[in-house]
DNA sequence: TATTATACTGTATATATATTCAGTATTTAT
DNA sequence: ATAAATACTGAATATATATACAGTATAATA
């Protein structure tokens, strides 16, 4: 990709602004009318510039047939809503009211593993993990756990997150990342458990 | 949105197939050419009942001036290309090659400010902020430092992030969120200082 | 010094394209 | 039972559009 001139520039975020506007790319004489060109061919010879130097694509003869290489509306990868789902109390374990704060664009493909919802997190259980207070953990909903992972879990009415770690058969303890937290170890003969999903990134906003 | 027959549908996905592939709608001719039809008046009644029907937009007299509506072409969030640029070393603070590890894709309002590139974290300086190694800071290019914000300096060729702490007029204290790590002390008359930046959000990814 | 790239205006034109009109036929509402 | 919507073919046409050609001028390159 060769260096670019400042008209050439104003030409390509013109076309930008256009497909953004219309969802079809414009004609010369849309351009001329949008950057004050008088002739048609000074949009022609920008486009042809831009054309060589593989900043777009040009259709010969067809109309608006102009694309923009390396743009993210062929190709695009598919944005999604993700909702952000609250942890209400802090510390110790507490219900996940399934109300959603709010949500969030992001790209299906932005983690590396696919997700459903944004956990935001509540004390500092995780601490040494790298998870703080208000951190966006991307949860993806899943029963495949391995020892280690971070899982979202809930005992009778209480979610929390921690590390997962089976201990035998039927005894599974969840461990904090924080000396100032106690470990639970849950009993699945007696207690109502579940894991709700496991972490597969975070996103901290501030 | 009222129902859509079954050759409407293969109308307009015929549009999105069109667009994936080119970058600009069909006309009525590319269209009949795709799906079969032999009277460029097949796809133009076609057009106008899922016009009627809300599915997408024709701009009059307009060449190629077919949007379908609720796409995520127009309207969408701007997504840009954000790079990844590694802090080389660990620990002690290090030369941040400009070499770009590779590229992100994400909505540019994804975070609360705008901001310039992620920052691939080496090193666990910052563990008590919750900022871990492999972190991705996402860093805004900026002068505007208050104090406690977690900056990203370079003192000669070394770059590092750190707590930012203004000690007097001549003095900066760059301040580590682990206790395994020494703060660095800057005296802005004798030594090489700039603020690359500061961090406004991060993303892990595991 | 000549050449190439950039940056325009202005005119002209072949053709790409939307769009109307005239039909035919089937299915779905009223 | 009549109208309206669907689903087409086929032809005609005004115009939207790409694109070539003829100039002018400046800056960068060889």
């Amino acid at each position: 990709m060769k260096e670019i001139t400042t008209q050439q520039q104003r030409v390509l975020d013109c076309i930008q602004v256009y497909l953004n506007k219309t969802g079809f790319p414009p004609t010369r004489a849309d351009i001329c009318k949008e950057l004050g060109f008088k002739s048609p061919n000074s949009a022609e010879t920008h486009l042809r510039a831009l054309e060589k130097k593989g900043f777009i694509s040009i259709e010969s003869g067809t109309s608006r047939g102009i694309s923009i290489i390396g743009s993210s509306s062929p190709h695009a990868e598919i944005q999604d809503e993700y909702p952000v789902i609250g942890l209400v109390a802090a510390g110790s374990p507490t219900l996940a009211t399934e109300n959603i704060e709010n949500k969030i664009n992001c790209p299906n493909n932005f983690f590396d593993s696919q997700f459903d919802y944004f956990l935001k997190v509540k004390g500092l259980s995780m601490k040494d993990a790298g998870i703080m207070e208000d951190d966006l953990v991307a949860v993806k909903k899943t029963s495949e756990i391995k020892n280690g992972d971070i899982v979202i879990a809930r005992i009778d009415d209480e979610v929390t997150i921690k590390y997962f770690k089976r201990k035998s058969e039927k005894v599974i303890e969840l461990e904090a990342a924080n000396e100032d937290y106690k470990n639970i170890i849950v009993d699945l003969e007696t207690e109502d458990f579940a894991i709700e999903g496991k972490s597969i990134g975070l996103l901290r906003k501030n």
